[in-house]
DNA sequence: CACAGATATTTTAAGCTTGAAGTGAATCGG
DNA sequence: CCGATTCACTTCAAGCTTAAAATATCTGTG
């Protein structure tokens, strides 16, 4: 490949990231919105919350941190808040005293099913101009980036 | 459409929303250790002295805070440690004592000029395993979104 | 002119995030 | 068993971010 075609797709490239760094960043903004105003709540406790509802088992604090791709201290201060709210709670570990698993509550469990269901309807309106073939199409594109950055790591 | 494919449909743009999530989320932050390690800067320091210097005139802070979509009182501290390395000054505006401009400094613009470089071969490097075709028809989707989302505001 | 409302910016409080330091506990080699 | 190392977690300092309050200024209306 010549030179000026390799500057071209340079280019390319800087302006899609640009963008999905525009468009990521306007539906994440909707969604900290809705969460916030309508729920009272943040996106990286919903974060936390599905992670732990997801879970049949509670997950320990790095086990978290290791799904959620943040740091232990990270997680430490969000679980504080989501305990605080009564919504997930802490215990130890039997067979290692170093440990705490988290779990959420009942009531945090409930939360989390009504959270769950308005965001995904949010996802599916904030994203409605996309149709199926897009998506399965960009999703696939998304995955060899991934999977490239992946191996980096 | 019947409520079957109307579900189906929903669960295809929430994966998309999350894989859209975690590739972009993975390529910031791969942007942000480097300015880190390699340049001992910011993302928003990056994004505030890009804007100042695409612009031929200096920039008012609402301006900033406009083009780069954060609140105002974010913009205040940026430019304050962009000011306090040497690389951004203020100055009054004349004919509205409530109003200041931000612009590069000399060392400001040059250090920008590095950092630009650097960052989008950083972005042609992460975004690597996009093609060309893949990227055109990715930003027109993602502009899709983007209008879309553009008149909920 | 007075003054009500709009504008430009900064300040503040709260939360998120990280890397690094600190604490205590487990593990491993000798 | 003991000391070094690793591991799990929390704490800390710094920076980013927002919404809301505070300041100061401007503008239009009567």
């Amino acid at each position: 490949m010549n030179v000026d075609v390799q500057a071209k797709m340079g280019k390319t490239r800087l302006r899609l990231w640009l963008k999905l760094l525009k468009t990521s960043n306007a539906v994440e903004t909707a969604l900290r919105d809705r969460l916030r105003t309508e729920f009272n709540t943040t996106l990286p406790r919903f974060d936390v919350m599905a992670a732990l509802a997801r879970s049949p088992e509670a997950l320990k604090m790095s086990e978290l941190s290791r799904r959620l791709r943040v740091s232990n201290g990270n997680v430490t201060g969000i679980v504080d808040r989501l305990e605080a709210e009564g919504h997930a709670e802490r215990h130890a570990v039997a067979g290692d005293r170093r440990a705490m698993e988290g779990r959420l509550t009942g009531k945090g469990r409930a939360h989390f099913n009504t959270l769950a269901v308005a965001h995904e309807a949010w996802v599916n309106e904030l994203m409605g101009a996309i149709t199926e073939a897009e998506a399965m199409r960009i999703m696939e594109d998304l995955d060899s980036v991934a999977r490239d950055l992946e191996g980096k790591r």
